[in-house]
DNA sequence: CTAGTGACTGTTT
DNA sequence: AAAACAGCCACTA
């Protein structure tokens, strides 16, 4: 596997992230060798494939919060379902303390 | 080719 | 603490 896509680079830092943890979207890229390009990490895990293997709910936003998304907030509620599914707290207003959960 | 958009972020108001 | 700004760059029309 010499050559990949950013995609697939970023996709192989999120299967990194152990269960019960979080990272965010500009660590990902950092990470990958690509600092600077969170937003393309965003982009990226829209465009997962149906068949894919990455725990995307691990990855929130530099604030500690699960990203709102155009088109609804179905999405969300899931990602946070599955992140206290696996022991991480969220505080009152919605947000993940990074200092105990951030990875790596 | 240009222009608009967005699961973002660090700095400055 | 919250909002505005300026970078960032692949993708789409």
């Amino acid at each position: 596997m010499a050559l990949m896509s950013s995609y697939e680079r970023f996709y192989e830092v999120v299967r990194r992230v152990p269960r019960g943890r979080v990272t965010t979207y500009g660590t990902v890229a950092r990470e990958a060798g690509l600092p600077g390009r969170a937003r393309q990490v965003g982009y990226a895990m829209a465009a997962l494939p149906d068949d894919h293997d990455v725990p995307w709910h691990r990855v929130i936003n530099a604030k500690g919060e699960v990203s709102t998304r155009a088109g609804g907030h179905a999405f969300e509620r899931i990602q946070r379902k599955l992140l206290e599914a696996e022991g991480v707290r969220f505080d009152e207003r919605g947000r993940i303390s990074l200092e105990d959960f951030s990875w790596p």
